[in-house]
DNA sequence: GCAAATTCCTGCATAGGTGTATTAACGTCA
DNA sequence: TGACGTTAATACACCTATGCAGGAATTTGC
């Protein structure tokens, strides 16, 4: 025998078309694990059981290769950290709006838990680091055009203009905090009952603020 | 003419002595310039315009080095942040307590953004993570070991054991939401008045949890 | 002022990553 | 079944970073 036992010496004959999400699988299982910098062509290649010019038949680019990446699995997330904005607007209590908004993110945090972790502990490349912060600041954005408005509504809070940016990274952290709770080994909390209880914690802090 | 008009063809003698914490400051600019995984050898060699050898005399190994550095500005940092959560806890007051935590906090932030920028947005460096990961720890534990007591002596929470490690987490947010705030670059406000605020906002979501 | 030790620079071997051209195997369709 | 186009593997050139020699320059001590 001349060499180690290969599962098989050649992989099947796909095509770059149907590669292309297995690519992006694998890319995702190697960021959760060592990080999104060991996203290398090699290592995907590698996950695969694949040689690194069939990678490179999918995407030109390692560049390429994670902006897809990110692009897949931030296009679910941002529909439902979206949904989970605009859905709580029409909600009449304002904890009930926070308690709701917070449930529906953690649903969505519970379903796709690889995609959330990608997203909160990523950036370590420089090439990258802008579609993150893209990603965050849009979320950031939308965030602010909902809480504005609906703190004058319910408390017309002073001097909210100078406030306001405070606030929303404070609230953009309380997310953060959320899903990390909720990802967490030893948590014992479910979405909906920690929703409520994070929710309803910060709806506290913003209401007298 | 040979070559271009250099400033210095040869660096000054100083010896690895004296080098040592020029290495360290080089790394600390590149660090918050491009991020930790830009600080190689070989850019703090050039930062410092100097050859990389001067830099191996100094630290055996890449590791080596940026772990000084990682020492070396998580250890103020480490005490400011310890020296906020017991001194607010002589205070009475439990929303003083939050409140001059914060304040603290701040303060010890706005003295040293840089340290501070370094250890909030680091941790690229699979190699590395280890170290930021255990500074993280030492002051969730340090954290809870004071807010855990206080709860109890304040508002004698119920079930605070299954909700004590989702608060700390959420604590522990707020932090990094206050620092990042008093940090960001359209800023208006101060130390004092930003810990004012963001903690009395954190006590009355922990008042009623 | 001059030797000697210290310090710094030039250069090299190694390792791992990128991206591409060439070659060999597979699948498919006639 | 057999030929042809598609697909994957091998092999290469290049780059950057690491870590380590040996030779040149500068301090320092006498």
């Amino acid at each position: 025998m001349p060499a180690k036992t290969r599962a098989r010496q050649r992989a099947p004959h796909l095509g770059p078309e149907r590669r292309r999400p297995q690519v992006l699988d694998a890319a995702l299982a190697i960021a959760v694990r060592d990080g999104i910098g060991a996203v290398t062509v090699g290592a995907v290649a590698a996950e695969m059981d694949v040689t690194r010019p069939v990678v490179y038949a999918c995407f030109s680019d390692r560049v390429d290769m994670v902006e897809a990446l990110l692009d897949r699995e931030s296009a679910a997330l941002l529909e439902a950290v979206l949904d989970a904005l605009r859905g709580s607007g029409t909600t009449l209590e304002p904890e009930q709006a926070f308690t709701e908004g917070f449930r529906s993110l953690l649903a969505a945090a519970a379903t796709r838990p690889d995609s959330w972790h990608l997203l909160l502990t990523g950036e370590p490349d420089p090439a990258l680091s802008e579609r993150f912060r893209a990603a965050r600041t849009l979320v950031q954005a939308q965030a602010t055009a909902w809480i504005g408005p609906a703190m004058v509504r319910w408390w017309n809070t002073p001097e909210l203009g100078r406030k306001l940016p405070v606030l929303i990274e404070f609230f953009m952290s309380s997310c953060e905090a959320a899903v990390r709770s909720l990802l967490d080994d030893g948590n014992d909390w479910g979405p909906d009952e920690l929703g409520e209880f994070v929710g309803s914690a910060v709806h506290r802090a913003f209401r007298d603020a």
